[in-house]
DNA sequence: TATTAAAGGAGAATTATTCTCTTTAAGAAA
DNA sequence: TTTCTTAAAGAGAATAATTCTCCTTTAATA
């Protein structure tokens, strides 16, 4: 995505365009670890040394209000950001603090058909999202 | 779960029974809606008005590190805790902060059937979580 | 009951995040 | 282009959850 078009999508929020957004979001995709929002900060710090702490929080902030990046959590970690490009997962690793995206279109659309089918008495669902916890083999 | 039942899941586990453990694995038992270590907290101190704050903290990791009970994470929220009584996964209302738990057995053994087909290349699953997120209807 | 390693208590420290208040600048309008 | 308005950014204090340190107590075992 360039810069061109992360302007689009801001106005495309109604959201202003700022150099700092703009720095924001193209931390998180150039960081594509799903990175912290220390991450984030070191990272813009080089290109924008003087960027305050509060705004990088506060773009986030707005970002996954508005929906262009989601939030990621870990089990024990701090919240940490990714950019919304497609429907993913998550393979979360036990033993290092490692996530990585998992996207599997047969399985959505099986998850899609069961609750399409079942549903859920009392609860309308807007998502269905995967944690799948487990280890990476050690030649990763 | 009996009192002399969590003594014995402690003992399970190496652990040493004291009445802090005790008081904390209750109380999650008792505050079945995924308790903060706040709400733990509050509700020991009606018993123990003198615990110490880090031996919550403490208690309650070294039972998530043993699996007797599990961390629950939020979109936006502090680390929540669940006792581990069976399989299964949590909706997310957007609206509130509320949390249920969801089991559905045919749910998983359609995704234990799926990963087992299939797999994840370099990856070995011990655990597949949904984070269903919606929101819950009016009337409840 | 004596021993000892594990656990608890107290409170300071840390860390991520939010808040408040002031200044700046993006985008609209003149 | 200049002016205007309001959203956004900056600075740094404040907050809140959690962790750490160090000392004391206690559970489990002999």
């Amino acid at each position: 995505m360039k810069s061109n078009e992360i302007s689009s999508s801001l106005v495309g929020k109604g959201l202003k365009v700022t150099p700092q957004r703009i720095a924001v979001f193209e931390a998180i995709l150039k960081l594509n670890n799903h990175p912290s929002a220390e991450h984030i900060l070191e990272y813009i710090r080089k290109t924008h040394p003087n960027i305050a702490t509060g705004t990088v929080y506060k773009v986030l902030d707005v970002l996954a209000d508005k929906g262009l990046i989601h939030r990621v959590k870990t089990e024990r970690d701090v919240m940490r950001y990714d950019a919304v490009l497609d429907r993913h997962h998550h393979l979360y690793c036990i033993e290092t603090e490692r996530i990585e995206d998992y996207s599997d279109k047969d399985l959505d659309n099986m998850l899609t058909a069961y609750f399409k089918k079942r549903g859920i008495p009392g609860f309308t669902i807007e998502d269905v999202k995967l944690q799948i916890v487990g280890t990476f083999d050690k030649s990763n």
